[in-house]
DNA sequence: ACGCGGATGGCCT
DNA sequence: GGCCATCCGCGTA
């Protein structure tokens, strides 16, 4: 029997919940199926202290749910087509953020495997943030939804405790070159893992 | 195995 | 008007 993942995971700054979110499963109920994926790559963003975290200019409407409570979902839209989603840390009204970025698909693996037809093979159906929630379904309707009550979106716990840091590959995180001094900053973290994202594999 | 550019649209300045 | 926390396919080797 698995349990969900708690407010209390949630309550915490986002290195360290992007940390212990390795290894626990992410799971969308989507017309009455189970699609779900193990987390393998995460990013951590630090809210206002950090460039390249959407919410260090500040509030707006398409960032709004970065301010809510620990475990909640923020999903935007970027580059006119994909999605993305993050799980919102720490308390309410500090806006931090953990950017999932690649999964092991575990369920429901033929309904993404329709879903994303560019997919060469079963590595390349969740090995991306945008990949993943076009493989899961995930897209504005679940900006702001509550991980921790929700029958939509939510996580079961695999893990216990976080991963040994031995486990974890730390480098910085992709596609923020414009974030100055804060581009470089090791937050982004993995486990090796087939599923990883693309530009992953080069370290 | 790279690298590059096009797709495509909402949001902020 | 310009910028994106991306993805994909095509080109060269």
């Amino acid at each position: 029997m698995t349990d969900r993942l708690d407010r209390a995971f949630y309550l915490r700054d986002p290195v360290a919940v992007a940390r212990a979110l390795l290894g626990q499963r992410l799971v969308r109920v989507d017309g009455g199926r189970r699609l779900a994926g193990v987390v393998v790559e995460t990013e951590a963003y630090l809210g206002r202290i950090d460039k390249a975290a959407h919410s260090y200019r500040g509030r707006t409407a398409r960032n709004a749910s970065m301010w809510r409570e620990g475990g909640h979902a923020y999903v935007y839209f970027i580059y006119g087509m994909h999605w993305c989603v993050n799980v919102v840390a720490g308390r309410e009204h500090d806006p931090v953020a953990v950017l999932i970025r690649a999964l092991e698909p575990t369920e429901g693996v033929d309904v993404m495997r329709a879903r994303r037809p560019a997919a060469r093979n079963d590595h390349d159906l969740c090995s991306g943030p945008g990949k993943l929630c076009q493989a899961l379904g995930i897209d504005k309707s679940l900006d702001g939804e509550d991980l921790v009550r929700s029958d939509r979106l939510f996580f079961e716990r695999l893990r216990k405790r976080a991963h040994p840091a031995r486990e974890i590959t730390v480098t910085p995180r992709v596609g923020v070159a414009y974030a100055e001094e804060w581009a470089a900053e090791p937050l982004r973290f993995h486990l090796e893992n087939l599923h990883v994202s693309r530009r992953a594999g080069a370290s």
